[in-house]
DNA sequence: GCTTGACTTAGACATTGTCTATTGTAGGAT
DNA sequence: ATCCTACAATAGACAATGTCTAAGTCAAGC
């Protein structure tokens, strides 16, 4: 699981207690989470941690490209970890609930020129939205 | 342009200035609001318009399925009129801007089933991502 | 073991959105 | 035309999320 702490020294990144905290609640489990509540696992390893510094820590690790941004509606951005496979999203329209999915075919190459407005387009993010078999059977 | 007013007073939409207000700054052009620019544009025509009333109605609309919400990635949420033709949108990185764009294929048809985990799937949206011509050029 | 500049902290501040109690009013009833 | 009543609007407090600053702390190189 320290791929991830390994990259980041290797690009010098100056090694912290609280950036090792926050990037081990982000490698250990497989979740979307949000800015705070990744604040609360932080804070629940090492508690005199601070939301300016998750928030900080968050917005290098989307910069460096380690972890995803990922705004599906809710109030607050996601975090996804899993940001070297490239996957889109699958969300329940009621609970919130989060779901990696892998789509077939390449939603870049259904965007004719003529519809790119001269833009360098650069990335596609897929958002299928739904209802989920928890809520279904509610 | 009343095509909107009509439809929703057809749903029985009690019909008040501000409503009305807040319809037409939608209905007049035909770009992507925050729910802050709708009310600033409606306090123009309407001044004691308050901010509440633009939250409450913006809400109404997009429950009747008249005007979409669209969270790109931006702090806000922003609102588009245009909910009765399907489309996707193209946004630039840098600046914000946000074009309406109408990829090719069914990109519902391309999320197999095993994808699926159970969920019922309604509805994709699709964000392309990259830089406009104004912003490359500087 | 120093030094230094990058990192962290607490908490104020900013932005966006929601709620409530009160007042106003659209539209049907008379 | 006027009155009633339920629904809508208002102001402003509150809540949630995110940003900034000034001051203190510490990792890493010397």
């Amino acid at each position: 699981m320290s791929d991830l702490l390994e990259r980041l020294r290797g690009r010098g990144w100056r090694m912290t207690a609280q950036r090792r905290v926050v990037a081990e609640v982000l490698d250990g489990e497989h979740v979307h989470l949000t800015a705070d509540e990744v604040h609360s696992r932080a804070v629940g390893k090492l508690p005199e941690i601070s939301r300016a510094t998750v928030y900080n820590t968050l917005g290098e690790l989307v910069s460096l490209g380690e972890v995803l941004e990922v705004a599906t509606d809710k109030r607050a951005k996601r975090y996804d970890p899993n940001a070297h496979r490239p996957h889109h999203h699958l969300v329940c329209s009621q609970c919130g609930a989060i779901r990696d999915v892998h789509p077939n075919g390449n939603p870049l190459a259904d965007l004719p020129d003529a519809e790119r407005f001269g833009f360098t387009v650069s990335d596609v993010e897929v958002t299928y939205r739904g209802t989920c078999p928890n809520c279904a059977a509610a």
